[in-house]
DNA sequence: TTGAAAGCGGTACCAG
DNA sequence: CTGGTACCGCTTTCAA
């Protein structure tokens, strides 16, 4: 790992004044050709430029950033975990459009918790980072503090947020769990089940049974409901959530869950015990996610433009950097799919 | 977003040099209150940090980096995809045990280019990470070269490396391609097919199909390849890739795919389509992914410890920046699953 | 237990 | 077109 001199002492990083010593300019003049902002001539561009190839300099843009008054490229991001493929889109959609504007994602896991969301916070803000997209509305009262003192933009994603701290982008999730609710309803179910997982935090996934459960109540069904403590909203959860829900409640109509993941491994069960879809138990999940491309029926379920949340998340970051106006909060929306894992209208 | 007072001029950053003077000692004293280095009276302690809580102060660890000799808690992290859940297992294994260290992942994503490695490693090395974990182990001349002299840890995952430019941990993927062809002909197959995705670079999935062949060739059986472009390995691509697969060769027997996920699209195509499976066609997946817990019948496949991997790179990593000994190549190995969506052994 | 001065690697600003 | 100087916020070193 030794390259062709190891004369400095403390780190084998090759300095900008190395390279100006070696091409026999300043500092500044080497400077400047390495930022290409002109004021120099074609031969001293070259020297320069050789003595980069050849000692391999890499920039220390931390140095930059400290000594101007830039920012750095950073954007810290943070969702509440990597094993659930719909955050997972939403930051494939924010990285995309972040790497292709120079920056660079500082990520955070925050695992439903405001302590870890606050402790990730301190932390990525001592980096000067030139932005921050988080995921939720509900924060600490001290990292809203630091949110409010960072003064960089900030893009609260996923609810939809009227008021946001700064910025906001996502949907109504109670809106999206009411109109599943009345949508079912209105099929003529009356004994309803939901299957999810539960968290300390209050999250989208709540909002949405709660305007689920809101509806059941107005139109006099009953709500029983199977909440997996801690678990993850994968295939294998909604499977055995689904089990336990119906071990305790035999006569359950129709199973909201939490995502599409969940709602397959609950149509896996349904189909272990014979149980046929949609005619002995309706099956809706939520967030239209891929494996619901492959089922034989279409699941009944709610698709919300995830990538799209992301990018937009980062095009907002982007144009508060540059100064450029912004819109405060978007509504991405939803959009209920009918599906046929539910019954059909009763006549 | 106005504090109590708007007093400086660039930001609102709140320096160390403002709560030495607020709390009436030198930068120094509160310097080392900060850091809790001692050598400091108690009653300096209390009036410091009572102004860090009044001034809401946040370090500015660019500052703290550049000053002292000392690295960042960066650590550089590159995977080829997130829409990938294999690669994003991976990632929470590494985002965790970093977190747990007190180090932040940078994100990369290569889509399995190795200009978009090169830039962002180029990228990344600027900001001085304290280490670097890549997925693969084919890279750029020049990110050969960027590697080799930026003289911090750096783990390569996924291929086991016998010889790798510092540490790296994965396992055989050309071996686990070869175990299952074995395993498939003894079973008695004679025409294999293969559906995975494509990519300019040699990437691993392509070493398992290079050992699943070769076992084939070996045993003069058949092959008929369906390689899609540019897409991502998941469920409807597993699906139409069958579909293509199969409306050009009627004859194939079993079909051996990138992923789990793209094997179960191949399931539902093939039960879509009224083939039976695996009488009339086997399946094979790799990955051992969460969607094969609800599957009806053990999907025969390739069981590999995601996390465990990642866990390994972040741990590598860690001992390299705390001086302590490492193993440079790991193995963590494979695991052949016999399932029961391939033929049992014929007599 | 405390503080003053130097310097990390760049860039802004001004003078030549 | 080029170079000198001050300085960014913090830590290291040395002296008090």
């Amino acid at each position: 790992m030794s390259k062709s001199q190891d004369k400095s002492i403390k780190n084998n990083k090759v300095s900008l004044a190395e390279v100006a010593k070696a091409a026999g300019v300043s500092k500044m003049t080497a400077s400047r050709v390495l930022r290409d902002e002109g004021g120099f001539s074609e031969s001293t561009k070259v020297k320069v430029m050789a003595e980069v190839e050849r000692l391999g300099y890499v920039p220390n843009r931390l140095a930059t950033v400290f000594a101007g008054d830039q920012k750095s490229t950073f954007v810290g991001v943070s969702i509440p975990e990597l094993g659930n493929e719909i955050f997972t889109q939403v930051l494939e959609g924010i990285d995309r459009k972040l790497v292709a504007f120079g920056h660079q994602t500082v990520l955070g896991m925050t695992e439903h918790a405001l302590e870890q969301e606050e402790k990730w916070l301190e932390t990525v803000l001592s980096w000067q980072p030139a932005g921050l997209i988080i995921t939720g509305r509900s924060h600490s009262p001290k990292s809203i503090q630091l949110l409010r003192g960072s003064g960089i933009p900030l893009v609260e994603i996923w609810d939809h947020n009227t008021s946001p701290l700064d910025m906001s982008v996502g949907l109504n999730h109670f809106d999206s769990g009411y109109s599943m609710g009345r949508y079912l309803a209105g099929l003529g179910y009356k004994k309803f089940g939901y299957v999810g997982t539960s968290h300390d935090t209050a999250n989208a996934a709540s909002a949405r049974l709660a305007g689920y459960a809101k509806v059941i109540e107005d139109s006099g069904g009953s709500l029983k409901k199977q909440l997996l403590l801690k678990d993850a909203p994968g295939f294998y959860t909604g499977f055995y959530g689904t089990e336990q829900l119906l071990a305790a409640n035999h006569d359950v109509e129709v199973i909201y869950y939490q995502n599409d993941n969940m709602s397959v491994g609950g149509l896996q069960y349904c189909q272990k015990r014979g149980l046929s879809v949609p005619d002995d138990i309706g099956i809706a999940g939520w967030g239209d996610l891929p494996i619901a491309s492959i089922l034989p029926h279409r699941l009944t379920s709610t698709s919300v433009p995830h990538l799209r949340i992301g990018q937009i998340a980062a095009e907002m970051v982007l144009a508060q950097i540059n100064g450029e106006p912004v819109k405060r909060a978007q509504d991405v929306g939803f959009n209920l799919i009918p599906g046929s894992t539910v019954r059909s209208k009763v006549e």
